[in-house]
DNA sequence: GCCAACGTTGGC
DNA sequence: GCCAACGTTGGC
């Protein structure tokens, strides 16, 4: 069952979809969570990402796509750390707010609403589309 | 800045 | 293998 879809979340401060777009690649470095970083080991060339900004921005605000698989995370040398490489793909229109998220009923099973401290999860396709929909966004 | 939620660690 | 203590994330 491949997963096509996924929310990746990251600090703007640290990383945001700025500098993604203005870096043209990225390598997804610092997951230090287990179940994250299986997630990172799931995605494959090709797979969409949501980009989310946690802290002040609390919202989706781009589309990213995996460029390459996973692979070990070289900031974290003889541990078990993985990586993916990313790039943008584009911004969305309007960005998808936490608060807007939370008050639709088709997204009420989404990890970033009910498990919010996972920082890689997979999204359905429909949840995916509709992340768009409401980002005024077509691929 | 606080603190709830929860993943991880380590003592037993 | 349980669970208390600890540390971190991230919303408020």
């Amino acid at each position: 069952m491949a997963e096509r879809h996924w929310l990746v979340k990251s600090e703007p401060d640290t990383y945001s979809f700025d500098a993604l777009t203005r870096d043209k690649k990225s390598m997804w470095e610092g997951v230090r969570n287990f179940e994250a970083r299986n997630n990172l080991r799931k995605m494959r060339v090709g797979d969409l990402l949501l980009f989310y900004h946690t802290g002040d921005d609390k919202a989706v605000v781009g589309i990213a796509r995996v460029c390459r698989d996973a692979y070990p995370d070289p900031t974290a040398p003889g541990e078990d750390w993985s990586v993916v490489d990313v790039e943008p793909v584009r911004r969305l229109t309007s960005p998808v707010t936490l608060a807007s998220l939370k008050a639709d009923a088709r997204f009420a099973d989404l990890a970033l609403i009910k498990r919010s401290r996972l920082s890689v999860f997979p999204v359905t396709p429909d949840q995916f589309k509709n992340v768009l929909k409401l980002g005024k966004t077509k691929l």
